[in-house]
DNA sequence: TTAGGGTTAG
C-alpha cells in the first residue's frame, strides 16, 4: 500500500475523511496500521474532524495499536474533555503496555488542561518505569503540569534532576513560579539563567515580567524592561502587553502609557484591554473611557474583558451614568454581560447609594448571582444602612456557603448602625458557631532591591523595634493634627481575638513606617506598598495624613486598585 | 509523522 499522505494533504472536510475511510475499507487497507492511525488522527484533531466519530472508528478496532491510542488521546487532550484522554491512557496502560513517550506527552498535556496533579504523578511513575526520563521534551511537559497545578516543589525537583536543561525547561519553571506564589524565585532563576549562558527569549521575559507584576516591584520591572530593550524583544506584542500590565501593577500608569503609545508592533485587543484596566485601577476613569472609544475607531472590537475594564474604570472614578450607558450598550455590541459585568454595575449603583437599583440588577441576571455579587450588595447596604436588603444578601451568602469573616462583619455593622444590638449579638454568635475563616492581611515593600513583608502586628522584621518607634512618632504627630482612629465599629463587632490586631500595627502601616525610615523608593520617589487585601478605612485616613506630615508621596496597591496619597489626599477621592 | 515553555479581569 502506498502512503496515503498525498491524499491526506488534499482533505478539507469531514465528508472527505469519510470517503477516505470508505476507500480504506473497500480496498481492504483498513488493517494497514499507518493508514488507519492517520485516519483516526485526522478525525480526532483536524479542524474539520469529529472526535466522536474518531472514537467510533477506534471502538471498532479489536486490538488497537499504539498509534491508534495516541491519536485518540491526543484528540481528547485538546478537546473540552481532557480528562477522557487520561481515561484512555489508563486503559491503554492496562491493556496495551506498549505506550511510548508520545502517549505520555499527550496525556500530560491533558493533565495540564484540568490541573490533574494526581494523574500526572501516575504518568510520572510510568515515565520512570519505562525509562523515558532522558527525554527532555517529555520531562518539560511534566514539569509544566506540576508548575501549572501549583505543585512547585515537584516542578523544581524535576528540574533539578534533569540531565540537560534548555531554554524551554527554564521557561516552564520560571513561568510556573511566576504564576504560582513564588515570583521572587522566578526572578532569581531569570537572573541565574543569564549567568549560566542561556539567553532568555520572549517567553522567558514574559515569565519574568509577570513575576514583577505580582511583586509590584517597579525597580525589578525596570531591570527586566532594560533587558528586553537590549535584546530587541520589545517588538513582540505579547511582551509589550505584559509590560503594560506590569507597569500599572507596579504603580506607574505613566510608564504603562509610554509602552502603550510607543509600541513597535500592532496593538492587539489585549494591549487595549490592559491599558484601559490600568487607567481605571489608578482612578483615571475618563482617560480610560477615552481609550475605550479610541479603540473602536482603531477597528478593534471590544470583548467581555474590555467592557469589564471600562466598567471598573467607571466604578473607581464614580462615573455612574457613563458606566450604566456602557453596560446598556453591551447587548447591541453583541457582547453578553456575565456575572462580573453585573457585579460591576451593581457595585457602581450600590456605591452611589442606589442600593435598590443594584438589587434589581442582581435579580435581573439570567444566571445565578455568586458570592461576590451578594457581598458587593451587602457592602453597599452597610454604607447606606439598608437593613432589609442586608438581611436578604446575608441569607443568600449563607445559602451559598460563604463563611467569610467580612460578610458577618458587614451585617453586624449594618445592625449596629441602627442600634439593633440584639441582632449584632446574634451575628457574633453565628460567627463563633461556624468556623469563620479569615484571610490574613499582609503588605510588602521593596527597599533597595529586596522585598520586606509585614503581617498585621508582626515583630519578625530585623528592624521591628525601629519600625514600632517610628509608628509611635507618627501617631503622636497625627494625634497632634486631630486624628482619631475609627475603631468604634470595627473592634467592637469583629470579636475578641481581633482586638490584638490594633489598627496601629496593620501591615500596611508597618510597611509605610519602614518605607519612611529606610528611605524606601529612594530620593524623592514615592514609597510604594502592596497589600493582599483591600486597604482598611482607618489606614486610608492615616496614610493620607502621613503623606502630608512627612511630605512624601505614598502609593498603596491593594486588592482592588491603586491609591496615590499625596499632601493629605488620595487619588481615589475616598471612593473605593 | 506525531511532543516541550507564553500576554489582559477577579
Amino acid at each position: 500500500m502506498a502512503s496515503i499522505e498525498p491524499l491526506v494533504q488534499r482533505l478539507s472536510s469531514f465528508s472527505h475523511i469519510k470517503q477516505l475511510q470508505a476507500h480504506l475499507i473497500t480496498t481492504g487497507h483498513f488493517g494497514f496500521l499507518p493508514s488507519r492511525s492517520k485516519l483516526i488522527e485526522l478525525c480526532a484533531i483536524s479542524p474539520f474532524g469529529n472526535l466522536h466519530y474518531a472514537t467510533e472508528i477506534f471502538c471498532q478496532i479489536q486490538t488497537p495499536f499504539k498509534n491508534d491510542w495516541n491519536a485518540i488521546i491526543r484528540g481528547f487532550a485538546r478537546s473540552n474533555e481532557p480528562k477522557i484522554a487520561v481515561t484512555y491512557y489508563q486503559n491503554m496502560f492496562r491493556k496495551a503496555k506498549n505506550l511510548d513517550a508520545l502517549t505520555c506527552s499527550f496525556s500530560l498535556q491533558a493533565c495540564s488542561r484540568f490541573l490533574g496533579v494526581f494523574e500526572a504523578k501516575q504518568i510520572h511513575s510510568h515515565i520512570v518505569r519505562f525509562g523515558f526520563t532522558a527525554d527532555d521534551r517529555l520531562v518539560t511537559t511534566l514539569l509544566d503540569v506540576y508548575a501549572k497545578s501549583n505543585d512547585l516543589s515537584s516542578a523544581r525537583k524535576l528540574f533539578g534532576e534533569m540531565p540537560r536543561t534548555d531554554r524551554a525547561s527554564w521557561n516552564a519553571l520560571i513561568a510556573g513560579l511566576a504564576q504560582g506564589d513564588q515570583p521572587k524565585e522566578a526572578l532569581g532563576l531569570f537572573k541565574r539563567m543569564k549567568t549560566e549562558g542561556l539567553r532568555p527569549d520572549e517567553i522567558t521575559v514574559l515569565g519574568a515580567i509577570s513575576a514583577c507584576s505580582q511583586l509590584g516591584s517597579l525597580p525589578e520591572g525596570e531591570t527586566v524592561h532594560s533587558y528586553i530593550k537590549e535584546s530587541n524583544l520589545d517588538k513582540n506584542v505579547q511582551v509589550c502587553n505584559a509590560l503594560i500590565d506590569m507597569y500599572y501593577k507596579c504603580g506607574s500608569v505613566d510608564k504603562a502609557c509610554d509602552v502603550f503609545r510607543s509600541m513597535g508592533c500592532r496593538k492587539s485587543l489585549v494591549s487595549w484591554n490592559s491599558m484601559i484596566m490600568g487607567l481605571g485601577m489608578h482612578g483615571h476613569g475618563s482617560d480610560a473611557l477615552k481609550l475605550f472609544n479610541e479603540m473602536s475607531q482603531d477597528g478593534i472590537p471590544a470583548d467581555a474583558i474590555t467592557y469589564l475594564s471600562a466598567l471598573c474604570a467607571c466604578n473607581h472614578a464614580g462615573l455612574v451614568s457613563e458606566g450604566l450607558s456602557i453596560f446598556k450598550s453591551m447587548e447591541s455590541s453583541g457582547v453578553k454581560p456575565n456575572v462580573k459585568h453585573y457585579g460591576s454595575v451593581a457595585d457602581l449603583l450600590g456605591r452611589a447609594g442606589r442600593v435598590k437599583e443594584a438589587y434589581e440588577i442582581i435579580k435581573s441576571m439570567p444566571s445565578k448571582p455568586d458570592i461576590v455579587l451578594w457581598q458587593t450588595l451587602l457592602g453597599a447596604c452597610k454604607t447606606y444602612g439598608e437593613v432589609e436588603l442586608a438581611e436578604i444578601a446575608s441569607r443568600e451568602l449563607v445559602e451559598l456557603g460563604s463563611h467569610s469573616c467580612g460578610d458577618f462583619v458587614l451585617l453586624s455593622n449594618t445592625y449596629a448602625a441602627h442600634e439593633r444590638w440584639d441582632d449584632v449579638g446574634k451575628v457574633r454568635e453565628a460567627m463563633k458557631s461556624k468556623a469563620v475563616k479569615k484571610i490574613p492581611g499582609f503588605s510588602f515593600i521593596t527597599v533597595k532591591g529586596s522585598i520586606h513583608k509585614f503581617i498585621n502586628g508582626d515583630q519578625d522584621h530585623p528592624d521591628w523595634k525601629d519600625i514600632y518607634k517610628k509608628i509611635d512618632e507618627i501617631s503622636l504627630r497625627m494625634n497632634g493634627m486631630g486624628y482619631a482612629a475609627e475603631t468604634s465599629f470595627v473592634l467592637h463587632d469583629i470579636g475578641e481575638e481581633e482586638k490584638e490586631n490594633v489598627l496601629w500595627y496593620h501591615s500596611e502601616r508597618l510597611a509605610v513606617a519602614y518605607g519612611l525610615i529606610s528611605g524606601g523608593g529612594g530620593d524623592g520617589k514615592p514609597i510604594q506598598v502592596n497589600k493582599n487585601l483591600r486597604i482598611c478605612v482607618d489606614c486610608h485616613v492615616a496614610i493620607k495624613l502621613i503623606s502630608k506630615i512627612y511630605n512624601r508621596e505614598i502609593i498603596v496597591r491593594d486588592r482592588a486598585r491603586f491609591h496615590h496619597f499625596k499632601d493629605g489626599t488620595c487619588s481615589c477621592g475616598d471612593y473605593w
